[in-house]
DNA sequence: AAAAACAAATACCAATTGGTATATTTATAA
DNA sequence: TTATAAATATACCAATTGGTATTTGTTTTT
């Protein structure tokens, strides 16, 4: 990795928490020069503007936790496993996620909708990728008989997603953590009850 | 009403839709000039300062999406009637919530993280509010015998929040309301199947 | 109808915004 | 080690930001 590289990527890792926290907007210049500690010719010199500095760590900050989640749920075996993972991941991270200013894709899917058009398709897509892992997941649980066959995997995909979403919204400004634990217990309650062959 | 009280009334009105799309940080002073025809000095005769305006702005829209809410359900007679008719208020209204820049609720919820702290005790009102009022109706109907008697109120209240919140999410970024539709499916299921007696 | 009170418009402010052209330093090859 | 290229800093820009003191216009109340 070159030094420019080493440079960007170093702006990127912190900025990320600053736009997640105050938003992609609210964040400015300023924010990113005190943060870095570098000035803004530098800034500009390893990004165009300030849109695309904000594009760079939104794909930084949401492959991040796409991979985090991954990695857990790749070390399951069985695929009720892989699903009962998922829903632990997000238990167990909720403390990390509420402090370094909440769940990135959320974040920027609210930003994004007017004044940060620029954005839309990138978190569309994270959104996209989400559902698809989760399709896969539920569908090869039905192949290898481990789910019931009638399951619409998709159905269970966005279901869950949206569950995920609101139940961090709901602990995130509430303060309470337990908000989310009651979404995800009942998340487990469906997969026991309507998932699990 | 004042003449008075009528322009603050017309400011709040004329300005609540920009600051739920563009986000309160992201509206400007000029955004809010424009959108009322009114000067500076006329808004600042009216309220304090930019901060108090969204205030007033976030009280309006929260007390409005509430009050409409509140009528459809108070219409119904029976406890699962209720329930039910709450589903379908985000079923009718979610192009008129799209349109107009998404829930004020959720909105509000991610930017007042940080950057906009003076808002999050009011919004964290309003979701407790709406919590109580969902526990309301599901304790009314197990007293009445029309729900099963061992369910949690309050976990199902706050499910169902994060599900609506979280499928209002889903759609607006992916710009299909079939995945809200799908949870609120999926809601509707839960009554049926878990909540019913 | 005149006085008092109120509402709205004008004209201004310092501070900050995102952005750029140029200068200077630092790293990389020859 | 020197020439070259790349990375960073400096100093500046016009435009916009939120906000205010003051003036003008419009309602009320007497």
């Amino acid at each position: 990795m070159s030094k420019a590289e080493q440079t960007r990527q170093y702006i990127i890792e912190k900025t990320a928490p600053i736009f997640n926290k105050k938003g992609y907007f609210a964040t400015s210049l300023s924010d990113i020069t005190t943060a870095t500690g570098l000035t803004k010719g530098s800034i500009y010199g390893n990004f165009k503007d300030k849109d695309d500095l904000a594009t760079h760590v939104y794909t930084y900050q949401s492959r991040k936790i796409s991979e985090a989640v991954n990695q857990q749920i790749i070390q399951q075996k069985t695929s009720l496993k892989k699903l009962l993972s998922f829903l632990d991941f997000y238990k167990e991270n909720f403390k990390n996620i509420a402090a370094s200013g909440g769940c990135p894709m959320m974040n920027a899917a609210v930003e994004a909708d007017d004044s940060l058009s620029f954005l839309t398709p990138k978190v569309r897509r994270s959104f996209d990728l989400w559902r698809q892992r989760l399709i896969l997941i539920l569908e090869e649980g039905v192949a290898s008989g481990e789910f019931k066959q009638h399951i619409s995997a998709e159905n269970y995909a966005i279901t869950f997603m949206a569950m995920v979403e609101g139940g961090i919204l709901l602990s995130k400004i509430s303060g309470r953590g337990k908000d989310l634990a009651i979404v995800l217990d009942k998340m487990k309650e469906m997969v026991d009850r309507e998932i699990k062959a």
